[in-house]
DNA sequence: CGGGCACATTGACCTGGATCAATGAATCCG
DNA sequence: CGGATTCATTGATCCAGGTCAATGTGCCCG
């Protein structure tokens, strides 16, 4: 699994520096720790690179690890023995990953786009946490965050109609600050599947394609390939995706 | 809404009594604290009382409270504008409420049996955290916990039939030490509505009614009032639950 | 450059669960 | 104690989205 990985190095003058010029480090929750104390965080990462494909997580391993991934992303997901699937989140740069307080990870991770990320033993990174309390305060922000949005979730599979979830689904990814959303029509970029998307919405492959369609015929959104959505009206999204 | 009330007492020399003797306190994140320094806990919480059908959290208000729940059960839910509502957990004794990062709350909860509560502000409550590592660590523990959870509500919301979603719905129900689950037949008390199991689940009050009856016509359940049900054959529930 | 392969789209039909509609059964009062 | 109200159950029908099947549409590699 592991391509590259950097033994620590806890003496050395320069320890601190993987961390330091970390492209992710605005983006997680390692910012909670100053600049002088990095070396301490960077000698106790171990980073590897996991390509598209690759499981990173196995549901019902020995959770004796956290991660944070830097660069990529991935899908998380739930398996039923039939084969049944839930993606139950998407994860970019910045995420942190494997909180778990049970002894075994509740789901899988796997990685669309190459993704690098940051890996710390359980008990490191319990001793980091009793170290600097903001990491831990950050961690909990983090973890609220993602009930927050796990609640939204419920709320879309539970009570929702494809398109209600469709539009959802683009409505959030144009929201945010990624990608050059500059007032212009958004585009966004799909990494993922259609098999995917549809294990995310509790959807079939069929209705997924389907519901795009329809939105394209209605003027909603432009589909110039695959894995790529032009929004051309995002309010009028937004108002569908909520009812 | 708050029934009683009681103003913090700081210098009573018998000041952190209130926390000491409560009941909830060994299901609680509370228990991360000291017996001495219980009194800066009572010294914060404001105790209220909720009855049943009344709506203690609004979706959407400021959210400037954090609460424990000390007895009772309540459900949180949210609603879309034309009524759809899905409930995302029943929660019960011991159970900690509103760790919104944003401004507002996401959720609404209700109480649904006569509930008690502890209320903190939010600036008293960061203030505890940060007097006591043991408190965040214990939050950030249930707040792990509760994402697992939400995950393996995702499954069932997304991929689950109605037949599994209730057997899950019961096989949860029985499995914690929840009761008398003393290796006989359990017993599981439902004090939510029909209404509530189906918008916990996903489904219309109908199917959840039919589902029950055809679960109880196979002989694996009883129903000796709707508030009440007697698992029968807890093992075929189960793999019932799971595919 | 063309055959093969994986993914996406589109169409035709089917079904699980929703909707609509009575009918119990329990609780609350007057 | 009886009418009203609320909740749960059961039945009849409908339809959104699933399933099955065929047809694009790249993209990779020989």
């Amino acid at each position: 699994m592991a391509v590259f990985s950097r033994p620590p190095t806890p003496g050395s003058p320069l320890a601190q520096e993987p961390c330091l010029s970390c492209g992710a480090r605005a983006d997680s929750v390692c910012n909670a720790i100053e600049d002088a104390d990095l070396g301490r965080l960077a000698a106790f990462a171990v980073v590897s690179e996991v390509q598209p494909g690759q499981t990173f997580i196995e549901e019902g391993d020995p959770a004796d690890s956290f991660f944070n991934l830097t660069a990529g992303s991935a899908k998380l997901y739930k398996l039923m023995t039939d084969g049944r699937r839930q993606i139950t989140g998407f994860v970019g740069r910045g995420h942190f990953l494997g909180l778990a307080v049970s002894a075994t990870y509740a789901f899988s991770a796997e990685a669309i786009e190459p993704v690098r990320l940051c890996r710390f033993s359980r008990v490191r990174m319990f001793r980091l946490l009793g170290e600097f309390p903001a990491l831990e305060r950050r961690l909990l922000e983090r973890a609220a965050t993602e009930l927050v949005a796990a609640q939204e979730q419920m709320l879309l599979l539970g009570r929702k109609t494809a398109r209600e979830r469709v539009a959802s689904f683009l409505d959030v990814l144009c929201r945010p600050g990624a990608g050059p959303c500059g007032r212009a029509a958004p585009v966004v970029a799909l990494p993922m599947s259609r098999s995917d998307i549809a294990d995310y919405l509790g959807l079939t492959i069929e209705t997924v394609s389907r519901t795009l369609s329809r939105l394209r015929s209605e003027g909603l959104i432009e589909i110039p390939s695959p894995t790529t959505i032009r929004i051309c009206d995002p309010a009028r999204l937004a108002a569908l995706a909520s009812g």
